[in-house]
DNA sequence: CTGATTATAAAGAATAGTTTTCGTGTACGT
DNA sequence: ACGTACACGAAAACTATTCTTTATAATCAG
């Protein structure tokens, strides 16, 4: 909440109760939402907002490095309150996307710069599969 | 070409000339085009050929282990004719697909089961940054 | 080789996710 | 409190992809 304020004066950009809203929405789940969902959970509250709003808000919030956006297969944007990079899991039957915190690629980016000549600035680990629950109940 | 053949004839699926065209068009390029460019490559030679061919093919492709397809930053797929996961890297700048070949996370899978109880199926493991040559020219 | 069968192709409409436009409203420095 | 630049909301536009219908072509039986 802070973070997102002081972000934002920081780049002149206003502080508004829509973006506040988003934010704290965002930060509080583990659910990895998309653009859609976080204007659902948000309409009861603002019935006014507006969807492109919320699309405008997460973009702003990922080019200020607040939040990351994640590209899961389907072709929809999914978001993570948390912006360090780390690696997520997908659960291709019931689509909930996970973090995988205990991960064991710290220095890849350093690899794969040594490797590559590319000047990593991103990362994006995804691994697609049954979880647990799902194939629990198969 | 004869991979491609076979794949479909075991699987029942008709050998048509439009597939083969999309495949050798995949199979011969390490530009990692997606389904419109693939389309505009083929047009002058097939002018009938319909965007929505392109996609289906692509589609069964994936989906008979043929090729692979990967999700870039901006919304739309990429395809990669070859099909053995492998890691992407992403240009920022001029937006090219290049192949990280001398990868060393043969047995990242394992270890991600491992501490997730995942049941890991397919893996997407992108970097983004800028590539050398646009290193150089900046 | 010929025709029947059936999967596939083409065309264009439809859809979903996202972005843009534009008029109005609001945050915030002065 | 005032003015202005930025942000908001609503609707329309856009883009990648999928669906639907009809026509065509690949394969198989004879």
């Amino acid at each position: 909440m802070n973070r997102l304020i002081a972000t934002l004066k920081e780049n002149e950009c206003k502080v508004t109760l829509q973006r506040i809203a988003i934010y704290e929405t965002l930060k509080n789940t583990k659910a990895h939402p998309n653009a859609e969902a976080i204007y659902k959970q948000l309409s009861p509250k603002y019935p006014t907002i507006s969807l492109a709003t919320v699309y405008k808000s997460l973009e702003l919030f990922v080019s200020l490095g607040l939040i990351q956006a994640i590209n899961v297969e389907e072709n929809s944007f999914r978001y993570d309150g948390n912006s360090k990079p780390h690696p997520h899991l997908i659960c291709s039957n019931c689509e909930k996307v996970e973090d995988l915190d205990e991960h064991p690629f710290a220095d890849l980016c350093q690899e794969v710069e040594a490797l590559s000549g590319y000047n990593i600035e991103k990362q994006q680990l995804n691994f697609y599969g049954r979880c647990p629950d799902c194939t629990q109940k198969s």
